[in-house]
RNA sequence: GCCCCCAUCGUCUAGAGGCCUAGGACGCCACCCUUUCAAGGUGGAGAUCAGGGGUUCGAAUCCCCUUGGGGGUACCA
């Protein structure tokens, strides 16, 4: 990451902040000073004077996903860019999951969401142990609900320090506050009920059996920082709605404490995440510095969309990273697509290896607009990734796809290893998604096809020219023999047939397709043929011509 | 409601005050290639840079306002 042109940031008015000067302020400075949390000229200094400190501070960035559901497009561009931050500068990449919600948490949403960043090739420095494999790191845990001494540590700190206090109060009575303040239209806040509760009162509450909650203050005051893809951000803490809870009253925290005592104890350097939580990120910057930890520096992603433009959700737009694996896309074009999806190289350049973009990346670059999740372009992608896939690779890729189509009765047969690679040429540049393999290909590998009559006929012919015009190939490929059913033999042959009788030889074509296959659309007819096989060929076209006659 | 963020072709984007008559890609259209479908090639339509004010000799680019959109506002993450 060198200094100057052609893309790093000034510093003053700039809206972006060179990452690796405040990623040595916030590991090397000591807490508490506001200037840390807002940068300001002064940071130019630093910036320059602390190059050396700044290469000798290791980049430490984390993907945090919450095992509520399965790995969603969203966390997994989230995933890609803290990846490529991380590699980009020789830092490293840390997996943690947040799994507090323990109502929605599972362990299958948890392996669905480790075994899809593995398959994009996101892999992590430091994680949980996972698929047999040991936790790794010296941060650890790194799965929350197993951190819980940490968090309980850091709330009773906060309570000894009076920066938190037990919150008595019942989801019925905070209901009902709710409530009171949206028909006064008033922001909503917290009533500060429980803030100012003196021990007596508290001992009452503990008395009647009532388990408190624990509540953070939030003093008023200006939070202020520095986005490395926003820029200069202010938000004045009354905005924030009063005190915070923390900790529930079964004693797991919550997200937003959760998140900073995790990110300060695993020395994460950079929190890059996406825009949904720029608005949240003062209240983690107050606890940053109540708990007297260094804040980390920040970039807030633009949001993956739905057509309409509103955030990305299942609801509306397909999100499982496993949905699209399952339809037949590369991994190699989901992660190019991913990267190029809000921020670019600034060259023309488009097909990207996670390589490349590794060697590209650039926070200066991100773009701060939501950008809609364009299936289109996704696919072009795809074939483009699967036109440069080695033959071995591809045909190994395929397999499963084909295995599925036999599985699901489609086909009678799936092909050998050694079949796919001799597909290969006549499919490569017709698959916009592996799964369309069955469509492509189906016709080879089933045993009983019998042909539309109306499909059998094109358009500028009859029935009976049909009919004609197969019995003719039907013979002349028997007579031609094994030695002449070659690719090179059949075109000739069959074009000169046509040419004798004076029809268009793309005619005879089309229902010599239509016999062999059951449909207009078709890798090229002669490599098909060849592909079906001599004896399997003139058993359909004998088929067609008593389906036409029929 | 309140707070915050954002704004260049339908979509993803290039653009760092004069290289902009705004470039590329996807998609779309036409033509070429061609046995169908693709792929590929060539060309085309498509953005008064959301609108309005400034600043400047000069603004897509800097500032302000307006409008529009989005996000946040939980004992979800």
């Amino acid at each position: 990451m060198a200094c100057g042109p052609p893309r790093s940031s000034t510093c003053c008015g700039a809206r972006r902040i060179r990452p690796s000067s405040i990623a040595s302020r916030a590991a090397s400075e000591p807490a508490d000073s506001a200037a840390r949390a807002t940068p300001t000229c002064s940071a130019t200094v630093a910036a320059h004077g602390a190059r050396t400190i700044a290469a000798m501070t290791t980049v430490r960035v984390r993907i945090a996903p919450s095992p509520t559901g399965p790995l969603h497009i969203g966390t997994a561009r989230t995933a890609l860019f803290n990846y490529l931050f991380a590699r980009h500068a020789g830092g490293t990449f840390i997996l943690r999951l947040e799994d507090t919600d323990v109502a929605r948490s599972t362990p299958e949403f948890e392996e669905d969401i480790l075994e899809h960043l593995h398959w994009l090739g996101l892999e992590w420095d430091e994680g949980p142990a996972a698929g047999g494999l040991p936790e790794r790191g010296a941060f650890g845990p790194y799965r929350q609900m197993a951190r819980r001494d940490l968090y309980r540590a850091a709330a009773e700190q906060l309570l000894a320090e009076d920066r938190a206090y037990p919150c008595y109060c019942t989801a019925e009575e905070l209901d009902a506050d709710r409530k009171l303040r949206e028909e006064a239209k008033l922001p909503s806040r917290y009533s500060g009920r429980c803030a100012a509760l003196t021990p007596d009162e508290r001992a009452a509450f503990a008395a009647q059996g009532r388990r408190p909650a624990i509540r953070f203050r939030i003093e008023p005051g200006v939070v202020a920082f520095d986005d490395m893809v926003r820029g200069h951000v202010e938000i004045d803490a009354s905005a924030l709605g009063g005190d915070l809870v923390i900790v529930r009253v079964d004693g797991t925290p919550l997200y937003h404490f959760g998140v900073v005592v995790d990110d300060a104890a695993m020395g994460i350097t950079h929190v890059i995440r996406g825009e949904d939580h720029l608005s949240n990120t003062p209240k983690h910057i107050l606890l940053f510095r109540a708990l007297r930890y260094p804040v980390p520096v920040f970039a807030h992603l633009p949001l993956i969309l739905n057509a309409d433009r509103t955030k990305m959700s299942k609801r509306k737009s397909q999100t499982a990273v496993k949905d699209y694996i399952a339809e037949g896309f590369v991994r190699e074009a989901l992660v190019n697509y991913l990267a190029l999806l809000g921020w670019s190289t600034g060259t023309e350049e488009e097909i990207l290896s996670l390589d490349d973009l590794v060697g590209r990346f650039d926070t200066a670059a991100i773009q701060k607009g939501g950008a809609i999740f364009d299936r289109g372009r996704l696919e072009w992608l795809n074939g483009q990734w699967i036109r440069r896939l080695a033959d071995d690779d591809l045909a190994s890729r395929l397999a499963p796809f084909l295995a599925a189509e036999a599985a699901a009765g489609r086909i009678d047969r799936a092909p050998s290893p050694a079949d796919i690679v001799a597909l290969l040429p006549m499919v490569r540049e017709r698959l916009p998604v592996l799964g369309a393999i069955g469509e492509l290909v189906g016709f080879l590998y089933v045993d009983d096809l019998v042909p539309d009559a109306a499909l059998l006929v094109p358009k500028r012919w009859d029935a009976a020219t049909a009919r004609a015009g197969l019995a003719v190939a039907l013979a002349a490929i028997t007579e031609a023999g094994e030695a002449g059913f070659t690719k090179d033999d059949l075109e000739p042959s069959l074009r000169g047939l046509a040419d004798a009788r004076g029809w268009k030889a793309g005619d005879l074509f089309m229902a010599i397709r239509v016999a062999i296959s059951g449909r207009t659309a078709t890798p090229p007819l002669f490599e098909s043929m060849v592909a079906l096989g001599r004896a399997r060929t003139l058993e359909r076209l004998a088929r067609a011509v008593a389906v036409l006659a029929a």
